[in-house]
RNA sequence: GGGGGAGUGUCCCGAGUGGCAAAGGGGGCGGACUGUAAAUCCGCUGGCGAACGCCUUCGUAGGUUCGAGUCCUACCUCCCCCA
């Protein structure tokens, strides 16, 4: 596995980042001599990306790391078409202004991981739109359409997913690779780009990059893919009850992503603490190992390391500290997540049901009195047996009321 | 253009003789057991309501009927066969 001489491709192959290249030995040697130019892309579907992402993102971050130059590749043109890889269903397509909007948004995460500056392993943002929104579409078709087999387009996975299954793929979509491959060859040219990296889903796009790039006379380009991640149990990353694991902080407060690297499986613990924190190998090995319950330790510090990456230091270690106090002590934390209730409408008494709507514990107040009777609600850890009871302001403790949905999810009433 | 088939609880897949808030899965949430894990078992899984109950829901819009997911008409979308 290892064996590698450079430490982009070391590091990237030790903590499991790679499942496919294109020429390991050939990207290696190229990497040990000086700093390669790399990106990933980014669709624009959506206004924060998920934990499904950070893959990618990590890898950049050690690209940085070890030397070289990241680019964060918005497909601000791309987004347009619409990437048909993996789905077997065509998504709705979103408007200009959606997908400028979600541009923005999805802008200041990439800054956490990755330093942008003028160096030369500074991180470049580039934008796919600036020269797909304005090609010709004759001159496109001469220049690189004439180097696409369509024979060859209908054998990709991508496509035949959607063959096979008698899907509709529309000519919108089926245009998407070419463009991808085109971006490649584009940022070659801009930027003297050699490798192309993103998940396992995007080989197909990549490699065609970097066919299109032989036929248009660039360098030897690379590619390499990362693998999908899902848990032990086969689930998709990212994915919860509550929706996505985002990874804008509006979308997602740090001590709930604390709370969700912390919920890890003991199978992923390895792989997960290797992929998502940078504690040296060594590290990552000990604390693997751990047995039984200690693997909770290990959780902790996954779910730090993590956090820390993305929230910053400080609200790692708040998250932490006020996991601590809710579940080893039974206190308050003060990152809890918090709303406020005026002191008026307390004296008035407040039905329990629509409070654990306004907190967000529960979406309606149907749900909330279902869970009332499975047990599921609690007012300062007391279970609610009863959906009529109301809340005064003789139940703060502290001035706090907690209410809680399982043993979990928590979130503290104070009086503003 | 002609003929045939399909669209179901807005998470997904899927049954459905005119009485249906609609079978069954998966997923999710909650409970028990644990280690804030996994596995397992149990409950819940449209909204409002303290409650009898009321309202909304089966591609869309009309119609027949005491009553329509189910029957009729038109339209939309998709699939298959023929041209």
């Amino acid at each position: 596995m290892s064996g590698f001489k450079s430490d982009l491709m070391q590091v990237l192959s030790e903590r499991g980042f790679i499942h496919q290249a294109s020429d390991a030995a050939g990207l290696d040697d190229l990497a040990a001599n000086g700093p390669v130019t790399a990106y990933i892309g980014f669709d624009c579907t959506a206004p924060s990306l998920h934990v499904g992402s950070l893959v990618q993102i990590m890898t950049l971050r050690w690209l940085q790391k070890t030397g070289h130059r990241p680019i964060t590749l918005m497909g601000g043109g791309t987004t347009r078409v619409g990437d048909p890889s993996g789905k077997d269903e065509s998504r709705q397509l979103l408007s200009y202004e959606q997908i400028e909007a979600n541009k923005l948004s999805l802008r200041s995460v990439f800054a956490k991981f990755l330093v942008y500056d003028s160096g030369p392993t500074g991180a470049l943002m580039i934008d796919n739109a600036d020269w797909l929104g304005s090609l010709n579409y004759i001159d496109f078709l001469r220049d690189v359409g004439r180097h696409f087999s369509v024979n060859r387009m209908l054998a990709m996975d991508s496509v035949k997913l959607r063959l096979d299954r008698d899907h509709e793929l529309s000519f919108l979509e089926f245009n998407y690779m070419v463009l991808q491959a085109y971006d490649f060859v584009e940022l070659h040219r801009r930027t003297g780009c050699v490798l192309q990296m993103g998940g396992s889903d995007q080989w197909g796009n990549i490699v065609n990059g970097i066919d299109l790039g032989r036929r248009m006379g660039t360098a030897q380009l690379y590619a390499v893919t990362t693998p999908l991640i899902t848990t032990a149990s086969g689930a998709k990353m990212g994915k919860t009850a509550q929706g996505a694991v985002w990874l804008n902080a509006e979308m997602k407060s740090a001590y709930e992503y604390w709370q969700f690297w912390r919920n890890t499986e003991d199978a992923d613990v390895r792989r997960f603490l290797a992929l998502f924190t940078e504690l040296p190998m060594p590290e990552v090995e000990r604390l693997a190992g751990l047995g039984g319950a200690e693997i909770n330790e290990a959780k902790k510090i996954l779910a730090t390391e993590a956090t820390a990456l993305l929230h910053g230091r400080t609200a790692a270690d708040d998250a932490a500290e006020t996991a601590r106090r809710t579940f080893e002590e039974g206190t308050l934390g003060d990152a809890l997540p918090t709303i406020a209730i005026s002191l008026a409408a307390l004296d008035a008494g407040v039905g329990v049901l629509g409070l654990f709507v306004e907190a967000g514990l529960v979406a309606s107040n149907s749900e909330a009195r279902r869970q009332v009777r499975g047990g599921g609600l609690r007012v300062n850890d007391t279970p609610l047996a009863d959906e009529k009871a109301t809340v005064s302001a003789a139940d703060l403790v502290d001035g706090t009321i907690k209410l809680s949905l399982g043993r979990k999810k928590h979130v503290l009433v104070r009086v503003g």
